[in-house]
DNA sequence: TGTCTAGAGGATGTCAGGAT
DNA sequence: ATCCTGACATCCTCTAGACA
């Protein structure tokens, strides 16, 4: 079951798709276009007299009732069925987080945009550029491309914790020495003294060494434009965006790749090793707009570090973006009532 | 007694953030 | 900016029981 902030947000975005006054009205309806069960209804109109998350609910009733209307999107048509995921994901590869269908075919994300956009496994990102199958590595990113400075790490921090009868080989190590060695480990991410700079020289070598995998795995054209789609969320299909940032609402229609190459030539996809306190690549991808001929940037970064403590588990990918979502190519504001549909920008 | 298989439960990988 | 966490989904391994 999805927190409760979650089926506010993602259910009074459904709500607000369809022809009441005010939410309190559509809830008093339980209108059948809305598919969820009754216990979704009692806690949804619970939650609603409860006032809390009254904000959240007014800014998603207002998001669903702009889409009602955009031009874009349902053009004032009451939607016959709007069918809600449930806030768990559904199944199959699809990159869009699709919260609501409404109509079978409008796919809608009621997610408040996060500047955090995954966590893969860092050979799916560098070696498999976020595809869903294929072969990349499965073992420890950090013995993959930094074996040398893992491996010195690893002795610094046994031999400071003072665990001689753990194994040589970190990739040897069973779960419980992991949790014993993570554990022993000053707290807040300090290293002992005499592991530090084995610490930094790790973080120097994943970067580079995971930038420089980066950059051979996307040599094609075809293969940068197929990442710069999986790092924008360009999905498959259209989607549409109703969230909300830190300052306003956000409502964006999110292109298919058909509709980004119409709009966009990508110039370049610049990867580079950052300097950081942890493993760090930066990104940055420059564009043309097929409208204008001007040039666009849109960056981010991917951070590289050990998910649930150190030595816990294989490190993950942090992948963020830098770019204020509604400034990204292939994201357009979804047209008000008035605005002309915008697919050309 | 040997082989196969369902499923239980642990390990691993991924997602979406939060805390400081 | 950096590190930490909970919740799941899925993968993997082991084992009890069915059946030949």
């Amino acid at each position: 079951m999805p927190d409760d902030r979650t089926t506010v947000t993602e259910l009074g975005t459904a709500l607000g798709m369809l022809p009441f006054e005010r939410p309190a009205a559509a809830l008093a309806a339980r209108p059948r276009q809305l598919a969820v069960d009754d216990a979704v209804w009692e806690l949804l109109t619970g939650l609603q007299r409860s006032g809390h998350f009254a904000e959240e609910f007014a800014a998603a009733w207002a998001n669903g009732r702009a889409f009602l209307e955009a031009p874009d999107a349902l053009r004032g048509r009451t939607p016959l069925l709007i069918e809600w995921t449930g806030g768990r994901r559904p199944p199959g590869d699809e990159v869009a987080p699709v919260d609501l269908r409404v109509d079978h075919v409008y796919l809608v994300s009621c997610k408040y945009l996060s500047q955090n956009i995954a966590n893969p496994s860092p050979a799916r990102l560098f070696e498999g550029l976020l595809s869903t199958t294929g072969h990349w590595p499965t073992g420890d990113w950090y013995a993959e491309v930094a074996p040398a400075a893992y491996r010195r790490l690893y002795d610094a921090c046994r031999s400071a914790a003072g665990f001689d009868e753990l194994p040589d080989d970190p990739l040897a190590l069973t779960p419980a020495q992991r949790r014993q060695l993570r554990l022993a480990l000053p707290g807040r991410g300090a290293y002992p003294a005499e592991a530090r700079q084995a610490y930094r020289d790790l973080c120097r070598d994943v970067s580079v060494g995971s930038a420089e995998r980066w950059r051979a795995n996307a040599a094609s054209p075809a293969d940068r434009e197929r990442l710069v789609w999986r790092l924008l969320r360009v999905g498959s299909a259209p989607y549409f965006v109703l969230g909300a940032d830190v300052r306003r609402p956000l409502r964006l229609r999110v292109a298919s790749p058909w509709d980004w190459r119409q709009a966009f030539q990508l110039l370049d996809f610049d990867i580079r090793a950052a300097e950081a306190g942890q493993p760090q690549v930066d990104w940055a991808i420059t564009y043309r707009r097929r409208g204008d001929g001007s040039a666009g940037v849109a960056r981010g970064h991917v951070e590289v570090r050990w998910s649930h403590g150190r030595f816990a588990q294989p490190p993950e990918a942090k992948i963020y973006l830098d770019t204020p979502a509604d400034e990204l190519p292939g994201y357009f504001p979804m047209g008000g009532a008035g605005d002309q549909p915008s697919l050309w920008e």
